[in-house]
RNA sequence: GCCGAAGUGGCGGAAUUGGUAGACGCGCACGACUCAAAAUCGUGUAUCGCAAGAUGUGAGGGUUCGAUUCCCUCCUUCGGCACCA
């Protein structure tokens, strides 16, 4: 018997797969297509862990599948080459980036192709050789010569702007462009000097040239990454390396208008078959609101001159807020605006206390974002001198500036309405600034009419214990209606009296009102209760002699187990004011619900009222994104160069002649100014060049696109190649590409399309994220703890299909699991489990031809003259364990379920062992459906078995429907839902047949004897399950 | 703080339109083969209990004939967001 030497075996058909090219795409193919994707790696020096061909092993099992099913797939491979750590490499040698990675490359190639991917390098991109960049830089240009027209909702091409601002200026043009963008007539347009259109249609282009805030060392010389930045010993940010002062500093830089698709990035989401997490945390991102726009007056004056007449007040402007809750206009108590809101400037005159107040602005400024957050307090300062008008009733409010406001959401300024906002409220608390209530909670009960009363509670206090009454199982406060004539004060004094009996008592703080609101079934209306709470204090025990309530019962509790049980009450007030007298904070309530205290807008939902109310005040419904539009420019020496160039009098040509090639440079330090060091570059800063490069992200947004057709000298791909492969059917890789590469790429892909090149909305159509694996040890898998696995040393003690198999089973795919040295050695049984019983099929196959090529058999047990009966017995239970594992496994494998695959697949092995014959045809059907997950030992004993033809370009098989149904099943017998005994029953049973023979069943008569049975529960193919008394 | 996912034997995990919890694998124990070892094969392996049986899927409660699965509250871990009005 041939013994199972995986390195041979393994060097042999690796060898051979590549000699006859059996994994080479057609291009395309007659056949349909299937688009398999990695995301390819950045190859750095640290090599390959066992944690990365985890995705890599899943996608090229799920593509072997898709190719023995038939399908023309696209499975290629490529690498990431730009990046950092190649450039820092650079910097210490003082070599050119260019050949360290190409031998990175190499590395990273060996690497793979050991595990035995099926992979059609021929099709190989990186993303850092001119011929692939070239295209790189012809989609940069693409998005410079591009604006997006909302209208259309689609990009167009830069000229077409041009022509409509001859025509009729920009009046008309409804295009997502820069928020200070004039308006102008197609006069002013022509009379513009060169370098002003250059500038107005910056404001447009989907690439354009801006500035933005950046993390500035003085001391390196460069810009940090935000990772790059640590806590120093006094709090205050730091460089990692060398721990020196980082500061924000304003930075040229080219940006991508991603916030033009927006919206389609969103919509797109729905028909992705994606996981819901990538899904939703992308939508997060995007952060779309539907919101209003409304104008508050800004007028001179003072509180104290509230009453005033508004005729003697100066209007002073107005100031633009944005809410998502309009419904709250009434209850707006004032407004709020961000530091550095440019209304400022022209009302600093106006502000009696501008001293102070600049003060207060010089503090936030030297303040860091997340500092503020970090310390999570709201700071603020009243603007003295100036007041606001709330549109909706005229009501005058103060005006403050807040760090809590973002000058760069929204129009950086709010309207605050405390008793409906959590960050509002809790200002306003702050800050002893009032609080109004203008929505009421809605219930869904309808109510008798004389139930709706207004009612006061008491948060009733005694030695450190609150009283609550309890109410079956349910607590709340003491309290009650109150009747007419009745002050609140009165009611709570009189239902304390009557309920508990206590007289003694003081009111010592009120709590405020609360709203709820009620259905009338009198007059179907909705009506709103009023509730008042009050702190009371028990002075005395003295008590009414009159017994206590009779279904409420009084019960004293500490502070905290009654704020506890309060809070689950259903009544939403009563936990609002017990938060009042303990917290001071309460709760706002920021749901959905009905309107009061808001004039004639009364009784409208929140939904309703939303769109009413800005109609009423003359505002404007309207949309925004969290979503800010993308930086596209590193100062760093290994990137795509922008391929644009300036000449003396400042205006930006485009590089016709691409690609536009890094030049050669004497040092790759950065050159200190904060540029890249490009500008030190003589040749290079002589001919204008720009000296930023692309990012990261740049080579990797469209690189799916190339594997169409990777060796294209003059398009990103041909027509026919895209109209052929489309998109990407399934596309594997990490989770922690959500909100970078993976929205990146849908943009991209999105402004293809617009521009006629890609062929669907979207390039990735189904989407699966693998769980990272960590060390042995719990922790992340690396240099720095010695716990890394080199898939080198996994594949040579034990063999790539032992590994491939491993990663397989370990446990689900998107689940981060530890790497366990121990538990490898059960897949490595298991492939030579199917190898012994390879030897046998194939030993009996040759022996069997005595007797008739049909019947061959392998004898494994190696008993012999056993007759034909039994043979056929025995291939017909053990046909049913193969069709239902080929049924699972065929399932498992789509649904990215391996490790249910191959756990179902070393069921039917070990049944297989068991048997005393397994023909030569079925166990090659299980070899077949072994072969995505050990390719190699899969193919040696398939071709042993005769086989001349790759294992690989064979038909997967299909399972037999009639094999897998068993006529006889297993049905448990449950006496009150205990399992009590097991029987076995032919399958077309008769529920009455089954039910008789259950009660039968003299396991069942122990339980039952002599019990009334009360119920007999059938579960069809289960359990049967007797209720009895 | 908010949003999302998860929590099952000594370990990785299986089972969810609510229906026999612990498949498969690792580890461990015993046995067969062997002079012996390795490999292989067989048996056993949630907990308590001699057994009958009882208990058991992070904790507590609920719905149900029946809950790992559905609902509520809480705890823990991981991921995302970071005052987005």
């Amino acid at each position: 018997m041939k013994q199972y030497d995986h390195l041979k075996i393994e060097k042999k058909w690796q060898k051979e797969w590549e000699a006859k090219k059996v994994y080479k795409t057609a291009n395309p193919g007659k056949m349909k297509k299937h688009y398999v994707l990695d995301m390819f790696p950045y190859p750095s020096g640290a090599g390959l862990h066992v944690g990365h061909p985890r995705g890599y092993i899943a996608s090229d099992v799920y593509a072997r599948m898709k190719r023995m099913q038939g399908f023309n797939v696209l499975h290629p491979m490529g690498f990431d080459s730009f990046g950092l750590p190649a450039e820092q490499y650079a910097i210490q040698t003082k070599k050119h980036p260019g050949p360290f990675t190409e031998k990175l490359v190499e590395l990273y190639k060996k690497q793979l192709e050991i595990i035995g991917f099926s992979y059609d390098w021929s099709r190989e991109v990186a993303t850092h050789r001119p011929e692939y960049y070239k295209w790189t830089q012809w989609i940069f240009l693409k998005l410079y010569d591009a604006w997006y027209d909302q209208t259309k909702d689609k990009a167009r091409d830069i000229s077409e702007l041009v022509k409509i601002f001859n025509k009729n200026g920009n009046e008309n043009v409804n295009a997502v462009c820069d928020q200070n963008t004039p308006t102008f007539s197609a006069k002013e347009w022509k009379q513009m000097s060169e370098m002003e259109k250059q500038n107005m249609l910056m404001k447009y282009r989907l690439a354009y040239e801006g500035y933005s805030e950046v993390n500035w060392c003085s001391k390196l010389g460069t810009v940090l990454a935000n990772d790059e930045i640590v806590d120093g010993p006094d709090g205050k940010p730091v460089s990692e390396r060398g721990g020196f002062g980082v500061e924000k500093k304003s930075m040229r830089q080219w940006f991508m208008r991603i916030t033009a698709y927006a919206d389609r990035l969103l919509s797109g989401l729905e028909g992705l078959d994606w996981s819901s997490h990538i899904k939703e945390i992308q939508k997060n991102w995007i952060g779309k609101s539907e919101g209003s726009e409304i104008s508050f007056k800004i007028v001179s004056g003072d509180k104290k001159d509230l009453d005033n007449p508004l005729g003697r007040r100066t209007d002073l402007g107005s100031i633009t807020v944005f809410t998502t809750r309009a419904d709250t206009l009434f209850g707006v108590t004032y407004v709020v605006l961000a530091p550095g809101h440019l209304f400022l400037e022209n009302i600093k005159t106006r502000i009696s206390n501008w001293k102070e107040v600049e003060k207060y602005l010089d503090v936030i400024k030297n303040k860091s974002e997340e500092d503020r957050i970090k310390e999570g307090e709201k700071t603020g300062i009243e603007l003295k001198g100036i007041m606001a008008i709330n549109p909706a009733n005229g009501e005058v409010v103060p005006v403050w500036i807040a760090d809590y406001v973002l000058a760069n959401y929204g129009t950086g300024a709010v309207m605050a309405v405390p008793a409906h906002d959590e960050r509002d409220f809790e200002f306003a608390k702050k800050y002893k600034l009032p609080i109004r209530d203008v929505v009421a909670k809605m219930i869904g009960e309808h109510h008798h009419e004389n139930n709706i009363r207004d009612v006061a509670e008491g948060v009733i206090i005694k030695d450190d214990q609150v009283l609550v009454m309890e109410y079956k199982n349910q607590y709340g406060l003491p309290g009650g209606g109150i009747e007419e004539g009745e002050t609140p004060e009165q009611a709570l004094l009189r239902e304390i009296r009557e309920e508990i009996g206590y007289t003694d008592v003081e009111i010592v703080e009120y709590l405020g009102q609360a709203n709820r609101y009620y259905f009338s079934d009198r007059d179907q209306k909705k009506k709103v209760r009023h509730a008042y709470g009050y702190v009371v204090k028990i002075l005395s025990n003295k008590k009414n002699p009159t017994a206590p309530h009779e279904i409420d019962k009084p019960v004293w509790l500490p502070i905290s187990e009654a704020i506890q049980k309060v809070q689950q009450s259903p009544i939403y007030y009563q936990s609002n004011f017990i938060d009042r007298a303990f917290s001071g904070m309460g709760q706002c309530f920021v749901d959905n619900g009905v309107l009061i205290q808001s004039g004639q807008f009364d009784s409208l939902t929140s939904e309703e009222a939303r769109k009413k109310i800005t109609e009423f005040v003359g505002g404007k419904l309207i949309t925004k994104y969290k979503m800010r539009d993308a930086i596209f420019a590193r100062q760093r020496y290994w990137g795509e160069p922008i391929p644009l160039s300036t000449d003396k009098d400042g205006i930006i040509h485009e590089v016709k002649k691409l690609p536009l090639k890094l030049p050669n440079v004497k040092s790759y330090e950065p050159a200190g100014t904060g540029e890249s060091p490009l500008a030190g570059v003589k040749d290079w800063v002589k001919h204008g060049y720009e000296t930023n490069t692309m990012p990261g992200w740049a080579g990797s947004s469209w690189y799916f696109l190339r594997y169409m057709d990777p060796k294209n000298k003059s398009a990103i791909a041909s027509k026919q190649a895209i109209k052929y492969w489309k998109d990407v059917d399934m596309y594997v890789g990490g989770a922690e590409h959500a909100t970078g590469h993976l929205l990146y790429s849908r943009f991209w892909h999105k402004f293809l399309k617009d521009i006629g090149i890609a062929q669907t909305e979207e390039p990735f159509k189904a989407l699966r994220n693998q769980g990272l694996i960590g060390g042995a040890d719990g922790r992340k898998m690396s240099k720095r703890w010695g716990n890394v696995i080199n898939p080198d040393e996994i594949v040579k003690t034990y063999g790539a299909d032992t590994l491939r198999v491993y990663e397989a089973f370990m446990g689900p795919f998107d689940q981060s699991l530890p790497w366990s040295t121990e538990s490898i050695i059960g897949s490595r049984r298991f492939i030579e489990k199917v190898w012994r019983m390879g030897e046998k099929t194939i030993l009996a196959s040759h022996n069997s031809f005595q007797k008739g090529p049909r019947v061959a058999r392998a004898g494994l047990s190696g008993k012999s003259g056993l007759d034909q009966t039994v043979f056929e017995k025995n291939s017909a239970a053990l046909k049913k364990v193969l069709h239902k594992t080929i049924k699972k496994v065929t399932e498992d494998i789509a649904n990215f379920n391996f490790n249910t695959a191959v756990s179902a697949m070393m069921i039917c092995a070990n049944e297989m062992e068991k048997a005393e014959y397994v023909s030569v045809e079925d166990f090659k059907k299980f070899l077949q459906i072994l072969a995505p997950f050990a390719p190699h030992a899969s193919e040696d004993l398939w071709r042993e078995l005769g086989e001349k033809k790759s294992i690989h370009l064979s038909e997967w098989p299909l399972y037999d429907k009639k094999k897998i149904i068993d006529d006889t099943i297993t049905i448990a017998i449950q006496v009150n839902s205990k399992v009590r005994a097991e029987i076995s029953i032919p399958i077309d049973m008769s529920e009455n047949d089954l039910k008789k023979l259950v009660l039968e069943n003299p396991a069942t008569k122990q339980w039952t004897e002599g019990k009334e049975i009360k119920r007999i529960i059938h579960v069809k193919g289960k359990l049967v399950n007797i209720v009895i008394a």
